[in-house]
This record gives C-alpha cells, structure tokens and sequence, in this order.
DNA sequence: AATTGTAACCTATCAGTGATAGCTCATCGG
DNA sequence: CCGATGAGCTATCACTGATAGGTTACAATT
C-alpha cells in the first residue's frame, strides 16, 4: 500500500542525487523491517520502482548500498549529540552524552541497528577510506572530545583514546545487547542506565 | 591439499555421528579461514568428499550447520571460563573471567557473532532457546556467580544483577564494536583490552 | 523544429546459493 | 543368496548479486 509499485512500464527519470537518496530511504526502510540479510537488491529496487540492475547505475555493488544506509543513520545520532554537546560541560557533558547516546539507541533502535550493529566489510583497500567509518569518526570525535576537555591537559593522545574507545565501547555494549537479547530478564531499565553511566564515569 | 577431493566417484559411508562430526570441523576450519558469510554449503561438502545435498541428512538446513559449529565453539569459551574461575578467587577471578571472555570473541569472531550479536525472534521459552544462546547464558552465569561471590553477602539480588548486566555489557560492547567495526583506528588492542578491564573493576 | 550525444533505464543472462525430489546402490539380517 | 534399509547420489528448483548490451528520454546544438 504505502510503496507504489511502478504503475508504468518505466519509472521517468530521477535527477541523480534525488533517485539515490529514494533508494537509500526505501533500503532503509527494508532493512529495518526485515533485517539486513533478508533484503535483496530486487525487493530494494521493486519498492523504489526501477529495475534490479539499475541500482548499480548509483552504488558498485550492494555493499555499498548498505554503507551508504548506515551513513544515513549515523548523520541522525550526530545531530543529537552536537546539540547536547553545546548545553553542559566537564563530567557533565560526558554523562550527558553517553545517556543521549544510549537513549537514542533504545528510542531508535533501528536506526542504531544500521549505524552500529551491522557490520561493514574488512578493507578492501587502505587507503581508501570507507564513508562509513567517516561518519562513525565524526560520533566519536564529539565523545572523545569531550572526554579530552574534561580530562584537562597532561594527557597522551594514546591515553585519551585508550579511556575514549573503552568508554564508547561500554556505551555500545549496554544498547546492543538490550536490542539484541531483548527477551533476557533485564533489571529496570532506567536504573540499569543511571547505574551503567555512574560506574563508567567514576574514576575519571 | 590438506583437504582431498573425493578420489572415488562415491564416498564411502560413514557411520552417523561420525560423518556429522567430520562435517563440523571442516566447516569449522573453512569459516575461521574465510569467514562464515564466505563459506557456501557446497564448499563444505566438497571438503568432506559428499555431494551438498548430503549434509542435509545430519542438519536440517544451513543455518543449524553453523550453530552447531558455534555450540562446538562455545563449548571451548565455557570450558576456559570454568578453568579460570576456579584458578582465583574475588576481584582476580572476575578480571581473569572478563579476559578470558574477551579473548574468546576475538579469537572466534564468527562463533560470538551468531552467540551474541545476531538478533533473534525466539521464543522466550527456555526450551527452545537455540543451542548457541543458551551456551551464551551459561557463560553469563558464571560471570554473576564470580561477581556476587566478590561482592560477598549483604547485596540485593537486583543490585548484583545490575552490575553484572553493566559490567557483561561493557565486556559485550569491546568485542562486538571491535568485530562489527575493524576499520575503526582502534588503539593497540592489548593495552585497550587492559585498559578496559582496569576501568570496568575500579571499585567493585 | 530536427538532430544528436549522453546517460538513465531496461531486458536478458550469468554463475553461484540454499534447498528439495527422487533414484541408486552398498550393506546387513534373514 | 535376497530383499530392506538408508546413506549417498544426480538433477533441478527458486533466488541471489552482478554484468553485458540494447533502448529511450531529454537537453543542447544546429
């Protein structure tokens, strides 16, 4: 009902960028209904109205299609952290930040299933750096930054990052597990975030 | 080389239970070799020297093959953590359990996948857990037993359960980040593991 | 207004996948 | 020696991601 299907013969043309961004949307879509490994690039191109082998006009293969999903994700995290990023700061700032980020992961989980719990491919290359693992930089750079203001100077870079990724792996761990084993008998939610953050940031 | 092509036309027949375990661990070789999305039933089958339709005698479809291979694998992590737990006592034997546990992730990436990181639809049903996640739960267990024993008595139930779902959490989130993100810039993975462990335990 | 070049889109097809149907023949109890 | 059993096989299915090459819409040029 809600995806048309292609009611002419051949769908007119897309402007470039406007057709891919109607494809991202509907992979999108697709995948947060059905999981990742249950949508082909045919249901894909089906719900957008072209053919199969027309997504390879916009992406090299359906990899890239699914990378492309997941910078999509990663932009909507990166919108609400900027913003609690400018309204605290010191410890305050770091805890905020984590309960956004946690909060964000269980208020969409979906969107936090494509950003960071599907995994991307080992590098093919290098030197070519992935758009995704930009876009993860760029979450992560607001957290570590964080961190390194209110951690003050004196600090190594190594070290900051040392603490940095043990913290934002910690964050993670809490968000994936609960939507991955969402049946397992949890505690109270809320206090399990409240006791989760208390405990990552004493010490520090 | 190692594996041989079927020099006659016709396998000879093997005995039940022993051509099913021939099966698992050459399936359990080619996926720690190529990884469990690039090895195909029919490779499988060629390495044992049967025809690909033959494995579905031993399992009913592809998906039970791989979670028998992970139950085998899982078998190792719960027998390492049971040896772990009983060489120390207190805060040791939690630090020891924690990298024992992170070290089976990274060793057996493909197993802690389909343990702990693919969702499932399951029924809550303890019976009709599959094999892999209730593997997963007995490894959760002894984690909580080693944390209420450090704790010692005078702790609600629902406290202990707390901090044993944060701090399994956080053990979760390094290895499924690390796995599901390994183009991530990732500091020396030794000295993050460490790192981690110290900050996770400070004050327990 | 007709022409032409570009590129977005198509159909047809490929090799490879997991899975099923149904035949064959090795093995063993009688 | 002979049937029954079942472990193994070949053939085939529907589906997947991907490629080759033809077709047509559209904008720019004449």
């Amino acid at each position: 009902m809600t995806s048309t299907e292609a009611s002419s013969r051949r769908k007119a043309k897309g402007y470039g960028p406007e057709r891919r961004a109607e494809i991202l949307n509907h992979a999108m879509r697709l995948i947060s209904e059905h999981g990742v490994q249950m949508v082909s690039t045919r249901q894909i191109a089906n719900a957008v109205g072209i053919s199969q082998p027309s997504l390879y006009a916009y992406f090299p293969n359906r990899q890239a299609l699914i990378e492309a999903v997941c910078v999509q994700a990663f932009e909507r995290l990166i919108l609400v952290m900027t913003e609690v990023a400018q309204t605290s700061t010191g410890l305050n700032r770091l805890k905020s930040l984590g309960r956004a980020y946690l909060m964000f992961g269980f208020e969409q989980p979906d969107a936090y299933r494509i950003g960071f719990m599907i995994e991307t491919a080992e590098p093919l290359d290098i030197n070519q750096i992935a758009p995704p693992l930009l876009a993860g930089l760029r979450a992560y750079g607001l957290h570590r930054q964080a961190l390194a203001d209110h951690l003050g100077p004196g600090r190594t870079p190594d070290e900051i990052d040392r603490l940095a990724q043990s913290l934002w792996a910690s964050l993670h761990g809490l968000v994936a597990l609960m939507i991955a084993r969402g049946r397992f008998p949890w505690t109270d939610r809320d206090a399990l975030i409240e006791t989760h953050l208390e405990r990552l940031l004493t010490g520090l």
